[in-house]
DNA sequence: TCACTTACTTTCCAATAGGAAACCAGTTTC
DNA sequence: GAAACTGGTTTCCTATTGGAAAGTAAGTGA
């Protein structure tokens, strides 16, 4: 008689899978985060101000990356009526609620930093 | 004078982003958060065990991607001296602390589908 | 008329991700 | 001796990702 998987052949362990594998694919791709975390710290922002804040993005992936966010209904867009015409992107609810999130993804990282530093420095660097 | 950025160009965002990039970096990939959260309610697992568990994944990702995680310190890799040699994979301290923000992943995911499947009820769909 | 702004879109290309299948080496069981 | 188990590695192939650069359309100002 084979193995049988056991620990994740269960309701409860299926749930958390299908929930990281929409979140993962819901912000799959190098942009998404931080666009969402440029939104959500300066509020409605404008395409070509989206383009100023974040550092080495394209406009074909800034506009790829927007409409995919817009279709998941983690912010939304609105065309003003101005001279050239302008767009302003902002935070949905939904967006919002992935600030817990993005914030325990922040403290692992500055975390996992720390641990690299302190054992490079175990060599005796000042510090 | 053309606009400049300065939401993302102070130290504090600048930390953010970094972490951000690392933690997404390290969990790249299809397959890694799903491994590790085997690994995680599991405690210590074969190859073959993981193989077993993770529905879907063949041999070389499976590899690949415990040989990442391992070099990133997040599970350790142990060669047991038993009949056909078995190998046992365990979690870390650092991989560990990873699960607050795979708890906040799995609220976040949970949640969407909520909001997903009461908006797409309206139209009188049973349960 | 020319140049510059807005917000994209299109095209073309290179690099990476990931899957299927075969293979490998050592050990045990039938 | 053949088959099956262990934990992988190797090869070959396709699909997706993402970047650079140019183009588009409409409006403004000199």
């Amino acid at each position: 008689m084979k193995k049988q998987p056991q620990l994740n052949n269960n309701q409860i362990c299926q749930t958390r899978l299908n929930a990281i594998r929409d979140a993962m694919e819901i912000l799959s791709g190098k942009w998404k985060l931080n666009i969402l975390g440029t939104i959500i710290v300066g509020g409605k922002m404008r395409f070509m101000d989206l383009q100023r804040e974040i550092h080495g993005i394209g406009s074909k992936m800034l506009a790829k990356e927007l409409q995919d966010m817009e279709v998941n209904q983690l912010l939304t867009r609105t065309v003003l009526d101005t001279k050239p015409v302008t767009v302003e992107y902002e935070i949905s609810e939904y967006g919002k609620a992935l600030a817990p999130m993005i914030d325990e993804m922040v403290k692992w990282g500055i975390g996992y930093r720390d641990l690299l530093s302190r054992k490079s420095t175990t060599k005796g660097q000042f510090s």
